[in-house]
DNA sequence: GGTCTGCATGTGCAG
DNA sequence: TGCACATGCAGACCT
């Protein structure tokens, strides 16, 4: 057997063993698969091309039970040709279309394969093997056309391709290899005459005809395992679609072929072709060439490796990376377990066949050049196999991989190395702010492909990792990034990217943004159980009372009834609010305050009156104030600059508040707003260390009207001054008036509880001590005046888990209480009759100034405190927010010792008392 | 008790 | 409807 004769010699040319030497050792598997691995490095693809070397004579070769012909095993040419039959042995699938071609019967002339490969009508057709020379000619006109249009096209590179021609000839399967040498090879790559070739040349047709830009990248061809691995299970049918699964693994490996570094010109017939200018940049997943069957790679699979990656992974050497696929880690992969279970199309095309559940050790390096070995195996998994990665624990945490990140599998040629990368698919700005600059992370702004060897990924990499992130290049938030990208001028850096972002993410995170993130989790886990969700974003979706505030507006078309209370007007809404849109309030330097909104459609940022009330949308159409910037076509009224000191100041305010949030969270002793309420009412809100001095942006409270009382507008004005302690505007008159309304609260319930007690007391001494607690309890639920005048805090305050030293928020805080029933105030204070406490005592004590009544409690403490820390500077709405954060930080820790010092002022309802505010 | 291993099972998707 | 695959689970094995 002439290829029995042959030696051969591990395709790793650094290698360099041959078979000669024993070096290579080869495994004959199931009917006619065949696999090798170079014990000297370890290369395991070339099993389809060395099989007739490795396989026994008698294994080596296959007789078709119909025709007889000899046929070929285990490479890429028999893929098409070979039937396992049920019964044993083999067929050519041909057959049953052209009977009776014996003439390769019985012949051990090594011509190779029985390449009779009968196709359907559109299908180019191929003489068989039997035919001379002269008669192997293409018979498909189109198909020749084809081969000598690739032979035009490569004709400046006519002696790179015809070498890269030896170079797949060496690599080609089939008797042609295992018998003929070099010249043959020449003959063969210039005339096509060679079933192989033609086959192989049909197949680069296909692809070229799919993939035309692309063929004419880089065709330095080398025979991956893509090529020959076809995993032929016992007892399958070389149906159509097992042709077609070979097809396609044959497809992707020539696919794999034009996806090696190319010249930026060429770009993928993707759907993202009108970002051609743009491809070589954007990750765009590379499809397998379409139409080669419905087996495929699924697009989820598809490598997104931009060209300029696969030029910095493949760094100073003359290697060339081919991607061949990548796969999201699902909480299993990334899991303590260690195993990686791989998408069967991606384990059966690329990575060498195996026939045993123990599979085989398969080294695959890093991409710090870090060399792993994991075991490749595959369990059988209903009637099939479930391909995994055992062993891939250590190499996931080196590479600090979890669940949604997303492994890469390339291979480096001519090594044939397994490279596998990895991409983080963290999505969270703060986490992008926390990396490195120049690995911008985030499917917002970018992310770090490789990121122990793309250091230096170009700005652009925040788009491409945006794109990265929509699966499939036709999706719509695809088309519309694209289209976002070109009305940008296609001036594309990241500092475009991180205002695009900036807008996005300012805007309650863009939804079209998000869609695509949430589909691409559902790759890691579409059970519902198995959602990931980011702890931020969770955060960020976390509206807190006095931000789900910040955005309600009165609702439209409803005009306020105003009620004056102590000479101040309120606004009255018998409609609830409704959200309305996010703006940001900026003080300048010069002084004055000044709204700006962002329009919905083309994301600038137009300056708008400081008492306007933005509706839910808004677009620069709606910017009456500015006729030169009321279209979305006229320019921002901001330089990039002062844009981006905007932006930025802004961000710098949510990092904080998410820094802030945490600890705040973690302590509830008080929450948000009532430690926000607590601190306006002390005046100590606006801590000027803590807050953006000049610019602090926020929305604007939607009742925020001269004389409105709420928390967030009786906080001091900023860039005034400290408020003397006598002076009488408005904020600090309405302070005191509210803090004495505290105080009688307070009053009032010590009254109530002492009232009780001494009606408990008295029970006691005239009724039987069940009778009693009956009568107690009984008095609370069925006396409604009296139970109606117990506010829902002395009723907690029963409870010994509500004792006001240890009282907790209750779950009212931090939401949006919008039956709130403003005249409630009116019925405690009917209750404080009821309880004995003359209600013009109580207006006396209401009377008092302030410092008098706190003397007299005991409270002095607080006047020197509210005196000390009056806020004085001017609270742009961002500052609002931001030292209610602060705030919440400040007293989530401190808030224990301050409600200590203020008794019961934790009693004192926010959520009641906002609510009143607003509604009064 | 923890980890590993091999297999089973449920779910979503593609054909 | 069948397949792919994420994950559960039970038994074996290890510490």
């Amino acid at each position: 057997m002439a290829n029995n004769s042959m030696s051969n010699t591990c395709m790793n040319t650094l290698c360099g063993a041959s078979t000669s030497t024993g070096s290579m050792k080869g495994w004959a598997l199931r009917s006619g698969e065949v696999a090798t691995l170079c014990n000297k490095c370890g290369s395991a693809y070339e099993q389809s091309i060395f099989c007739d070397v490795y396989h026994a004579e008698d294994s080596g070769w296959r007789h078709c039970s119909s025709c007889g012909k000899r046929l070929h095993c285990g490479c890429i040419v028999s893929m098409f040709l070979l039937e396992l039959l049920d019964g044993g042995g083999v067929k050519c699938i041909s057959c049953p279309k052209v009977p009776g071609d014996n003439s390769d019967k019985g012949e051990e002339k090594s011509d190779g394969v029985g390449t009779s490969k009968v196709n359907n009508a559109n299908e180019p057709q191929f003489t068989t093997d039997s035919q001379s020379d002269g008669e192997r000619k293409i018979t498909n006109v189109a198909e020749a056309d084809g081969m000598r249009h690739i032979f035009q096209l490569r004709n400046g590179e006519a002696n790179g391709f015809v070498n890269q021609m030896k170079q797949e000839n060496i690599l080609l399967p089939g008797g042609d290899i295992g018998s003929t040498s070099s010249p043959k090879f020449d003959q063969a790559s210039n005339e096509f005459s060679q079933p192989a070739k033609s086959e192989t040349g049909k197949s680069i047709i296909a692809a070229k005809d799919l993939h035309d830009p692309l063929a004419q990248t880089n065709l330095s061809i080398t025979l991956g395992t893509s090529l020959g691995n076809p995993n032929f299970f016992p007892g399958t049918a070389m149906d159509e679609r097992m042709q077609s699964k070979a097809s396609s693994s044959l497809t992707q490996g020539l696919r794999s072929r034009h996806l090696l570094p190319k010249p930026p010109k060429s770009s993928p017939p993707t759907a993202l072709g009108a970002n051609a200018g743009m491809v070589s940049q954007i990750r765009v997943a590379r499809p397998p060439v379409e139409g080669r069957g419905r087996n495929q790679l699924l697009p989820r699979y598809w490598p997104r490796i931009t060209d300029q990656e696969l030029r910095q992974i493949s760094g100073d050497t003359n290697s060339t990376i081919v991607p061949l696929f990548e796969k999201v880690l699902s909480a299993s992969d990334a899991g303590r377990i260690g195993r990686l279970v791989l998408p069967k199309a991606c384990a059966e095309a690329y990575f060498p066949p195996i026939s045993q559940p123990e599979g085989l050790p398969l080294r695959i390096q890093d991409v710090k050049g870090k060399e792993w070995v994991f075991q490749f195996r595959f369990w059988p998994n209903n009637n099939s196999r479930m391909y995994v990665l055992e062993g891939v624990t250590p190499c996931i945490q080196s590479m600090q991989l979890q669940a949604g990140d997303t492994v890469t599998f390339s291979r480096m040629e001519p090594e044939g190395k397994l490279v596998m990368g990895f991409r983080k698919a963290s999505n969270s700005i703060t986490m992008q702010e926390s990396q490195p600059p120049a690995i911008p992370n985030g499917v917002y702004s970018s992310e770090s492909f490789f990121s122990g060897v793309f250091e230096n990924l170009p700005i652009m990499s925040g788009y491409t990792g945006l794109l990265q992130s929509l699966k499939g290049s036709t999706e719509t938030p695809l088309s519309a990034l694209s289209k976002h990208l070109h009305s940008a001028g296609g001036d594309i850096s990241w500092n475009k990217s991180e205002k695009l972002e900036d807008r996005t993410r300012e805007s309650l995170l863009l939804p079209s943004l998000l869609v695509p993130e949430r589909k691409r989790m559902r790759n890691i886990g579409s059970k519902s159980k198995r959602l990931l969700f980011d702890s931020l974003d969770a955060l960020e979706l976390k509206l807190t009372w006095e931000e789900a505030q910040d955005l309600l507006r009165p609702p439209p078309s409803v005009k306020p009834s105003i009620v004056t209370i102590e000479d101040h007007d309120f606004e009255e809404y018998e409609e609830p609010p409704v959200f309305g849109k996010r703006s940001v309030f900026v003080v300048r330097s010069i002084g004055g305050q000044e709204q700006w909104a962002q329009c919905d459609n083309c994301s600038k940022w137009r300056r708008v009156p400081v008492d306007f009330l933005l509706p839910s949308t808004w677009t620069c159409m709606d910017n009456a104030w500015d006729q030169s910037r009321c279209s979305c076509s006229s320019p921002d009224e901001l330089s990039p600059r002062e844009l981006e000191n905007f932006l930025g100041q802004y961000k710098d305010f949510k990092k904080r508040r998410i820094i802030c949030y945490r600890p705040a969270q973690e302590n509830e002793s008080s929450s948000g707003l009532d430690a926000l309420a607590n601190a306006a009412i002390l005046g100590d809100v606006n801590d000027p260390s803590t807050t953006a001095p000049e610019v602090a942006t926020t929305t604007k409270h939607p009742r925020h009207r001269p004389g409105c009382s709420c928390i967030v507008c009786i906080q001091p004005p900023s860039g005034k001054g400290k408020h003397k302690p006598t002076c009488t505007c408005n904020v600090c008159m309405t302070v005191k008036r509210r803090f004495k309304t505290l105080m009688m609260r307070k009053k009032k319930r010590q009254s109530e509880r002492e009232a009780e007690i001494a009606l408990q007391r008295n029970q006691h001494l005239f009724a039987p001590k069940d009778e009693a607690e009956v009568e107690s309890s009984s008095k609370l639920v069925l006396d409604p005046s009296e139970n109606e005048g117990r506010s829902a805090n002395d009723l907690e305050s029963k409870s010994p888990s509500n004792h006001p030293s240890t009282k907790i928020p209750d779950t009212n805080k931090g939401h949006i209480d919008l039956n709130c029933q403003p005249d409630r105030e009116e019925e405690s204070q009917v209750g404080i009759g009821s309880t004995g406490m003359s209600m013009m005592s109580l207006l006396q004590v209401a009377n008092l100034p302030l410092e008098t009544y706190l003397k007299q409690n005991g409270l002095t403490s607080l006047v020197s405190e509210q005196q000390a820390s009056s806020a004085s500077h001017v609270l742009a709405q961002t500052g609002e927010s931001e030292g209610r954060v602060h705030d919440d930080c400040q007293l989530a820790s401190g808030g224990a010792q301050e409600q200590e010092s203020r008794g019961e002022d934790d009693n004192f309802d926010p959520g009641h008392d906002q609510s009143q505010s607003d509604h009064a």
